[in-house]
RNA sequence: CGGGGAGUGGCGCAGUCUGGUAGCGCACUCGGCUGGGGGCCGAGCGGUCGCAGGUUCAAAUCCUGUCUCCCCGACCA
């Protein structure tokens, strides 16, 4: 029930001109947040409202699954974040309080929940436990950008299970993904679940869900059957035409040509014939060399996985002094481990010679050189998913994401429980974090057209924007009046404007908000009796008889079909 | 962290190169007209030109430093 004439709703009638994403233009636009600082924004009444539409959906599919709500400080004790390891996290911020004690402010609750646990929970008769909270997170992001899809302060809703094994803990994710399969349909989002990598969670098993669109800062692969994040997809590689083998490694003179470009122009060979050499340097094993195919990407997620390892690039005096000249250099004859990825198959390949101004061509793997191999690079659109479909790659937003966490938390942080023998076990833990202004940016970014915003109806600010053309004192104006304190009394959430402004005016506001129906009491329609219904989404237009406009509105409104699964 | 761009009234911008009265559109206030797609007329309010220091008779403008914001990349539970 609002009055837009007293609603704080500030309108723009232009983008701000550094926003760049359709979510973060049209959520300024529509007076629905406003900016206070790098990744810090401020919620006005209508944002607020729509992101707590988003947190009532959540809360409701997490006490279907039987996860238990509570709440837990974003300020905390630096301690339990040195016991679990992330203390040393550039993202966390930290600060120290009069006394000097240092504190944190919590990026996620793991440690939290795991110190409170460790704590309460003694007996395998506790458990399974399942709780979540929806409280507000502190990141200090390297770049915060695009409005409220990366900032440094948010609401997350994060929720948190324990179980006593891991069939236990396959239970309770099971539970959490299908509660976040239904908060997604009911609040309109198209997603996909995606295969991601576990990250600074640390953990066993990670999925994503991904929202596709244009803003969106993730890649994710999908096939028919087949969906990861780039950073963990798996494919087979569109096969590449090699020129004629050699019986060994012929030596060819490439003077001053060391990008891949370069040499497969000058050799007249496709790019992909071409062995792309990477040196890195891996955490206590020393230099190694990686080899893609010329026309593929590392993928250094894939890689540290594989190695189980942090690693990084090699530096020039160090690939010098180890290998060779850079911009030469090849596994044939190097010193040092070889690592070649699994897309480099068959038998005559050019590579750098570790001389100046030479490559190698004819080269075949095993016959000319030794490695391990390992699938480290980067999938590609067009790639064969292993289901046999090909890959696409789109663009997406993380709007939540599961891991199954084991006992990363419960072993540092002493989260123990007695078994039925009496024995000693660590805690087996999962945690599901999903973040409401994701998910509002997210159906923004998919929903909305060249007008504005086009909510859903489960998370629209308000269900009907009734719209009186007329100015106070007229007898259309009191028209509308009499359908507003009707649409009340059933019930109904309404915007109504009543603000002396022009037709033109409200009626661009009323679109860019985007609410599920808008009616609009003009003189025009008056004349004759009815008022105008029209559907956001559809654009469908209704004549009501102005007696039983708020009844007939209430009527639509249940049948309009908004896209989403909750109509 | 690397690259690029920007800080001038609430918003969007001009003015900066070539130093000399701070300006435009929108918004806002008041009065009037208008009333189905951001309308019109008239009168107004509102700015330490991001901050600090320097050069100069004089700085939005030149110099030095610094802060902030945006975009691309790196990074990103």
């Amino acid at each position: 029930m609002s009055r837009q004439s007293q609603a704080f709703i500030p309108t723009l009638k232009d983008a701000p001109a550094d926003a760049e994403a359709i979510s973060h233009k049209l959520m300024v636009r529509a007076g629905l947040i406003r900016q206070m600082g790098a990744g810090l924004w401020t919620y006005l009444p209508a944002g607020w409202r729509v992101e707590r539409k988003v947190e009532a959906v959540i809360r409701e599919e997490m006490e279907g699954i039987g996860c238990q709500e509570m709440l837990m400080p974003v300020l905390q004790p630096a301690e339990p974040w040195k016991k679990s390891g992330r203390y040393a996290i550039d993202e966390l911020f930290k600060l120290e309080d009069r006394k000097g004690s240092p504190l944190v402010l919590a990026m996620t609750h793991e440690e939290a929940i795991t110190y409170h646990v460790a704590r309460e929970v003694r007996s395998y008769r506790d458990l399974p436990l399942m709780l979540f909270h929806i409280q507000t997170k502190e990141r200090d992001e390297p770049r915060p950008r695009a409005g409220v899809l990366r900032t440094r302060e948010f609401t997350m809703k994060d929720a948190y299970s324990f179980d006593r094994d891991e069939e236990g803990l396959a239970r309770s994710y099971d539970l959490q993904s299908g509660a976040y399969e239904r908060i997604l349909d009911r609040c309109g989002v198209r997603w996909y679940k995606v295969e991601s990598d576990v990250g600074m969670m640390g953990g066993s098993g990670a999925d994503e869900f991904m929202a596709p669109c244009p803003a969106g800062e993730n890649e994710v692969a999908l096939a028919p059957g087949y969906a990861a994040n780039v950073e963990v997809a798996s494919a087979r590689a569109q096969p590449v035409e090699l020129p004629a083998p050699l019986s060994a490694p012929e030596r060819v003179s490439t003077p001053g040509l060391t990008t891949v470009e370069e040499v497969s122009g000058a050799l007249e060979v496709p790019a992909g014939a071409l062995i792309k050499a990477l040196p890195v340097i891996v955490e206590d094993r020393g230099m190694v060399l990686v080899l893609v195919r010329g026309d593929h990407r590392l993928n250094e997620i894939k890689l540290r996985n594989a190695l189980g390892a942090e690693f990084r690039q090699a530096g020039a005096e160090e690939i010098a002094a180890g290998l060779g000249p850079v911009g030469f250099i090849g596994p044939v004859g190097a010193k040092i481990p070889v690592i070649k990825d699994a897309a480099i198959v068959g038998g005559s390949f050019v590579c750098g010679a570790n001389e100046p101004d030479a490559h190698l061509r004819g080269v075949q793997p095993s016959r000319d050189f030794e490695f391990e191999e390992l699938d480290v690079r980067t999938v590609e659109a067009g790639d064969t998913a292993p289901g046999g479909g090909t890959i696409e790659i789109e663009p997406a937003i993380e709007v939540g994401n599961i891991f199954k966490l084991g006992s990363r938390y419960s072993d540092p942080l002493g989260a123990t429980f007695l078994d039925e023998n009496g024995k000693e076990q660590a805690i087996v833990m999962g945690s599901y974090g999903i973040g409401p202004a994701r998910i509002v940016a997210a159906s923004i970014e998919q929903r909305a057209d060249d007008r504005g915003i086009v909510w859903p109806r489960a998370i629209a600010p308000w269900q009907v924007h009734l719209v009186s053309l007329a100015k106070a004192g007229e007898p259309e104006r009191e028209a509308a009046d009499r359908i507003y304190d009707a649409l009340g009394a059933a019930g109904a959430e309404v915007l109504y404007d009543d603000r002396d402004a022009g037709p033109g005016e409200k009626l661009t506001d009323a679109e860019l908000l985007g609410c599920p129906l808008r009616i609009v009491a003009g003189r025009r329609g008056l004349a004759e009796g009815v008022v105008e219904a029209s559907e956001r989404a559809s654009g469908a237009e209704h004549k009501l008889p102005v007696e039983d406009a708020a009844e007939r509105a209430l009527a639509l409104l249940a049948g309009v079909d908004d896209g989403s699964g909750d109509a």
